[in-house]
DNA sequence: ACCACTACCTGAAGGC
DNA sequence: TGCCTTCAGGTAGTGG
């Protein structure tokens, strides 16, 4: 499940391998993904230095010499494949289920998009024009910058009537967090998923904006550590085990100090969430 | 403007 | 063993 974490620890492993490089071949066994691929895609990549690769909420940005920005989006179970170059490697790596476009750089590197379910995506638009792209234009501020902070959040959430735990899904309010880090930011402030959002005092807030600053900077961390490891293991980016506090913990007692509740999941829109009654108001 | 809900997609897991 | 159902979840789109 690629939230922000995820997507910039794939953004961290990829970066040495492909900025510099050229993209010499791109091989593209589908004809879409979510969507169809853009116009002339594989031409308009084919050729091109990758000059940066950026992160903007959970979308990964390829700079291309051309001028242009390739946007990967890894969906829900997009992942993205390191094949380094070997010494005397011959043979390409083995096609596997569900690779649906491979990038070949002019080191020899490969880079697979792998994603059985087929919710990521790509697209291509001019660099000059990333703020006009209509997947990119709603999106609201980096949690991890700046620009987002107890303030900010207090304003977003002023006079609505959705769950908390909804308005943290929703992008256009926060750019990057998911269920998971939804569910984590919201243990860790001891904030209930099913509080009003706009009922929450500013106390409260500014607990839960540290928390959401506080949750994907550890998660960023754990991935960077075992980054490491991935690399050497097959190249798999951007998936690795992390404990979680409240997710995926159903039954499992909560692991606040003094707190002897137990972790509970609930579903609130079509989704599950996990928080602890007790300690979470 | 705001909000609830669904479709999209495949693989894994559980029930019978 | 195998068929069926349910669940996982990011996000665009629809309709109230």
């Amino acid at each position: 499940m690629p939230e922000l974490p995820e997507v910039e620890t794939v953004r961290r492993g990829l970066c040495p391998a492909v900025e510099g490089r050229v993209v010499e071949s791109l091989t593209i066994n589908r004809p879409d993904l979510r969507w169809p691929f853009p116009e002339g895609f594989a031409r308009r990549i084919e050729g091109r230095r990758v000059l940066r690769l950026r992160r903007s909420a959970k979308y990964l940005l390829a700079d291309l010499s051309s001028g242009e920005t390739l946007l990967m989006h890894l969906g829900m179970s997009g992942r993205l494949l390191l094949h380094p170059p070997l010494p005397g490697k011959i043979v390409e790596a083995p096609a596997q289920k569900h690779d649906h476009v491979k990038f070949k750089l002019d080191d020899g590197t490969e880079v697979v998009f792998n994603d059985p379910r087929r919710f990521g995506s790509m697209d291509l638009y001019s660099t000059a024009s990333e703020s006009q792209h209509w997947l990119l234009r709603n999106l609201g501020p980096e949690p991890i910058g700046n620009s987002f902070n107890a303030c900010y959040l207090s304003e977003c959430l002023a006079g609505r009537r959705v769950t908390i735990k909804s308005a943290l899904l929703d992008q256009r309010l926060i750019a990057g967090l998911g269920n998971i880090y939804a569910c984590e930011a919201l243990w860790a402030a001891r904030i209930s998923p099913a509080a009003r959002a706009g009922r929450i005092s500013t106390l409260r807030i500014e607990r839960l904006a540290t928390a959401i600053k506080s949750v994907l900077a550890e998660a960023i961390a754990a991935g960077g550590s075992t980054l490491r490891d991935f690399r050497h293991a097959g190249g798999e980016l951007g998936y690795f085990q992390h404990r979680f506090k409240a997710y995926g913990r159903q039954g499992e007692a909560c692991m606040r100090d003094q707190c002897s509740g137990v972790i509970d999941r609930i579903s609130q829109s079509g989704r599950s969430t996990f928080y602890c009654r007790r300690c979470q108001r």
